[in-house]
DNA sequence: CGACCGGTGCTTGTATACCAGGGCTGCCCG
DNA sequence: CGGGCAGCCCTGGTATACAAGCACCGGTCG
């Protein structure tokens, strides 16, 4: 096989540019819910083997990404609602405490930056994959704010779901600037250290995905998990290339 | 809890019992920290090719508890005081959300669940193993009984470090009697709806893990990690049979 | 005596071959 | 014409072969 295909290994495994190549394409619906993802297909369109992009499936298949069904085939697994709603429980919760967790002097540093992000949200014609990449940053720079930054790990990886129903809202809406505000006021509070009022505009925040992802739901349900019982169907392929 | 990858062919794959397997050893500290984690010797020791030895040890990395050094070696990772804080932050923020979320009317079977359990743990000649698996079932249930049960598999990936530190602070007290009373206290507080002390207990009870861990690491230093640079060691093998 | 340097054996990473099993299709029979 | 059944083909699961890279060790040279 061609090793042109990427420059030498210099921490940079073939194994970890599929996996991050597969998970932005499911994240940003490029591949849709519902996709076959066959390994042979994977592997030849990326001009790898089938060994990376096999343990790239295992490990999005834990993130609950894809499902995989032995001997039947590996699938982008649907928008389950439940999940949806798991992953929100989490988020907030972890949010919610890490506001809570606070200290007095904050970081003057993370304050720039953050103020900085929030600037670059109301910028004019913001794309909307840039206004996700600033949503992520502003949420992860206020857990660290809190000196609990590296649990973010974890609600990304916990997240999936979520982040999926949100991209289906915005691609909907295409207006975050309504996000971008509460963002401010979020901030705002934090920063005249009034928690109570943080503690709300955070919970309204993140719990606005909630109106989205019904209404997306009664759009277009294929994109939903019916039940547990998800037949897994070899027909349903779709090509993304 | 009945697990369902023996009763059929279906589900019983290779990998599935190897990862189960070295799980076990990692947090039962049967693999203690910083042992050398050799993908052939593993499986030559459990039967079976590389193949599903190296996906359950990926599967591992992901959850922190395995390092794998690209072309140096696979090493159970050292328990991280860091992790350990960011596995008891997010697992305090989810619990105490949960009781904040306890319905009215709470389920009776699961009432009795939790009342059954309960018993068991005060039964005299309790091994240290079976009280850890009734310690989990406990907060599992307390989770459902909010709704959120589900939200339950994102903590246990998460709380890997954290177990082994529990684990590691009880194999030096042998004591849980006390953490079976704060069980019963959480419950009853939980019984009578009483929300506030309810918090109070469940966060006493999960943070108690945090003397132990500084008591432990004063003792056996070499069980945790120094600091960010984990110096990989060849030499440094730790023979497990 | 100490520092450097190359061989050697181990490691994980990747590619490929083979296997068991299930869905799909189309023939065959009623 | 319709239903059942058998074989094909594709699936992921596993085993194995090959490749690339780093650590260690020993010899050699300054």
């Amino acid at each position: 096989m061609a090793r042109s295909n990427r420059q030498s290994n210099r921490g940079r495994t073939s194994r970890r540019a599929v996996y991050e190549t597969l998970r932005r394409k499911v994240l940003t619906l490029e591949l849709p819910p519902g996709a076959a993802l066959s390994e042979n297909e994977l592997a030849a369109a990326l001009g790898v083997s089938r060994t990376p992009v096999r343990e790239s499936l295992i490990l999005l298949s834990q993130e609950g990404l894809v499902q995989i069904f032995p001997q039947v085939g590996s699938f982008v697994s649907r928008v389950d609602p439940a999940k949806v709603a798991d992953a929100q429980f989490l988020r907030e919760a972890v949010e919610l405490a890490a506001l809570g967790d606070l200290p007095a002097e904050l970081d003057p540093e993370l304050v720039d930056a953050l103020r900085h992000n929030l600037a670059e949200q109301r910028r004019p014609g913001l794309a909307l994959e840039e206004f996700f990449e600033l949503d992520e940053a502003f949420h992860q720079t206020l857990l660290r704010l809190s000196g609990h930054g590296s649990a973010w790990a974890t609600v990304v990886s916990a997240k999936g779901h979520l982040d999926r129903a949100r991209r289906l809202g915005l691609y909907d809406t295409a207006s975050p600037a309504g996000f971008a505000d509460q963002h401010v006021e979020i901030f705002d509070a934090v920063l005249v250290g009034d928690l109570a009022l943080a503690h709300a505009a955070m919970r309204t925040h993140l719990r606005a995905v909630f109106d989205d992802v019904e209404r997306i739901r009664a759009r277009s349900p294929e994109l939903f998990a019916t039940d547990s019982g998800t037949v897994p169907v070899r027909r349903n392929v779709v090509v993304w290339e």
